[in-house]
DNA sequence: TATTGTTATACTCTATAACTATA
DNA sequence: TATAGTTATAGAGTATAACAATA
């Protein structure tokens, strides 16, 4: 029953890299259709925020707005976001992602939920349920505060 | 209670990647005594692990042979590593961490376990310990298995 | 021939500093 | 003057392909 707050800062420390090697190379063994874990949260994001600014990207995803605006470019590049004014404030960008993005942002998506989810198959519910709870929690102690929001 | 594992997954993968952008950032922002992830797991196994083969430490982290050859020669440039001949079979090195390494392993390492607990400290012992039960499990089923051994 | 490691090459990730355009 | 973004520059992370040395 341990609940000493550095062990299991400890654990979390040797843990979550693992689990996130394993993300990084199943994203990044398709492919043509691969993406990197920075820019899948970057699709992610806005997709789910369509006409979000730079700043906002680079925000949520906890990067400097100069990493970000090159990271753009590249999926850009690559046909998978567009990226425009903002009529409203014309120092503004409005990012949105493209159909072929959203394809390929589905595609990564499921792939890699389908890995994940096979890993979670050797483990008992109640585990699982652990599992759930912890990422909720950890989910409020580590997101990144909104910044004024717009 | 969510026991299911599409569910699962989908937190995993959105909650890892935060966690994971907050243990960077922490390791980074410390001048002169900074380590990328990589090379702080790098340091970490072969100060567990004296005289590992690169093969070994490539295996552990999962990078590529030649991503961590390169990786390694970064870090004996920085003082904080060195490679010798393996004098049983010249094919492979040894590699081990110096005095100067096991210094900002150390420093890296309580700074973000400082961080961590930080952030765990604004959870209830319950939830910690659902966050040490889940990493346990997630633990034993990312894990990368070993080769051979030797 | 198989294994271990390095070099060559090419992208991506990421930061700081300096700059441009707009407000 | 302050804000949003880009460009310039630089170093690290990462892969595949080709190679050298040893077993």
């Amino acid at each position: 029953m341990t609940v000493d707050r550095e062990e299991s800062a400890r654990t979390l420390l040797e843990v979550v890299p693992i689990i996130m090697q394993g993300i990084r190379l199943e994203m990044r063994n398709r492919r043509l259709l691969d993406l990197t874990v920075p820019q899948f949260r970057v699709l992610a994001f806005v997709n789910r925020n369509k006409g979000s600014s730079l700043w906002e990207v680079a925000n949520h995803v906890g990067l400097t707005p100069p990493s970000m605006s090159r990271l753009v470019d590249g999926l850009i590049a690559r046909g998978l976001m567009a990226r425009k004014d903002d009529p409203d404030d014309r120092r503004r960008v409005q990012l949105t992602v493209t159909g072929r993005g959203q394809a390929i942002l589905e595609t990564v998506t499921q792939g890699t939920l389908s890995y994940l989810a096979d890993k979670l198959g050797d483990l008992d519910a109640d585990k699982r349920e652990a599992i759930d709870n912890a990422m909720e929690a950890l989910r409020t102690v580590f997101a990144i505060p909104h910044g004024d929001g717009r």
